[in-house]
DNA sequence: CTGGGTCAAAGGTCATACCTATCGGCGCGA
DNA sequence: TCGCGCCGATAGGTATGACCTTTGACCCAG
């Protein structure tokens, strides 16, 4: 559609710099520039502006909005950021936001029980399999199942909405052989650990396990920096 | 403007549910219904469909998509869930989300310096003022002001943008009367803990202070439940 | 009963016209 | 000279109406 399209090409622009804060520009422009009529700028730039990446004023068009403006959750923004110069930025910014949240992901999930145990445990059995065969790509699916249906678990929606975020992060991460040949045994071991609990309902005992599952991911990030 | 009042009816009737899941708009239904024209509904509709509260499929109409599909970070969203009956719920899981953020906020802030140690320091002790005098209002606004320079010091723009949002939970709880009529000193200790520990570049105890306030927090609301 | 073709409904796109809020400059008066 | 207020040009805001494109549903033939 020629929305989706227009919305891209500007969505990356402004994200990468390449039309900087302060710029204006208009409806009319954008039209004959893109070819297309104002019924679609007009509708992008509804996108865009509530986004927070632009704002519509009369007599004047449309201004770029300064990076802090951005709704940094929206997540195509989250795609053009992560698609672009802006990747290890954020993913470091992904990265600490999993370290907080999935903790206490972990704990509600085993707190608020739930048939999610069983399949955790099933899971993290088969990230070993796979993980101990150095079958990366389909480790990383299985890895990022497990994440969120933790995040699922803990019925919090506002946990849950993170799923996507969390697999585009574990799949960067193996995209760009950030990943060891072989996952770390320990790290292995704390999926368990974080799916065991869950089953027990031992909620201290899975904050716990994920807090070291996240804490190591934080800290192989920020030594490859 | 006509769009704003379209978007916020409609999108408070979807959140509502008095547009349940499932049920079909068409364009020109709602521009005979609020006597609009077509390009004010295309584009609320557009804005909609970002939210993920609806799905626009040619020669069916407009789709209201169930709950689980909607964006849940998306500010007028959470707006609208606050404002109505989905208020108890969505501010347990703000308040959830809370407790996991902002203690590694907390970290992040001692950690990586800055001089928002001094300023909170000093928003800490006006908080003890005024906690103690008993005017909750202006309590608020400074407790707001404390957790938000929190969020922006830990120099995580995704922690930064939920400064709005922790000041949504605060002003809920005051404008509610779920506050204590004073302030617990716990409470404020803990924020003087908070600040200090900032200030001295304490990691590991801005993080445990920081959890205090927001624990606290999650007791007095599940209490009350 | 099944498969394909036809039709109509509703969104997608375009062009145009007019309204309206503003920014900036010009001119008048103190 | 400086400041205030009026005025026009500009660009977004809204309304229409036309035509295209997709696609669900119905009907008919095999």
């Amino acid at each position: 559609m020629l929305h989706d399209d227009l919305l891209d090409v500007l969505g990356r622009e402004i994200v990468e710099g390449s039309v900087p804060a302060g710029a204006v520009l208009t409806l009319e422009g954008l039209g004959t520039r893109f070819g297309v009529s104002r019924t679609v700028t007009r509708e992008v730039m509804r996108l865009l502006e509530s986004m927070g990446l632009v704002t519509s004023r009369r007599r004047v068009g449309i201004v770029v909005r300064p990076a802090v403006d951005w709704d940094v959750y929206d997540p195509r923004l989250l795609r053009w950021r992560l698609a672009g110069s802006e990747r290890p930025a954020q993913l470091r910014s992904l990265t600490e936001l999993r370290s907080a949240v999935e903790p206490v992901a972990a704990r509600l999930a085993a707190q608020r029980g739930s048939a999610a145990g069983d399949e955790l445990v099933e899971l993290a059995a088969r990230m070993r399999v796979l993980g101990e065969a150095g079958r990366l790509a389909e480790f990383m699916v299985v890895d990022a199942q497990f994440h969120a249906l933790v995040l699922r678990a803990s019925r919090n929606e506002m946990f849950a909405a993170l799923a996507d975020v969390v697999e585009e992060v574990l799949r960067g991460r193996t995209e760009h052989g950030l990943m060891p040949p072989r996952p770390e045994p320990r790290a292995l071991a704390a999926h368990e650990a974080v799916a065991a609990a869950v089953q027990a309902g031992d909620s201290p005992g899975a904050e716990a396990a994920m807090s070291a599952i996240v804490n190591e991911v934080s800290a192989a990030l920020t030594g490859t920096e």
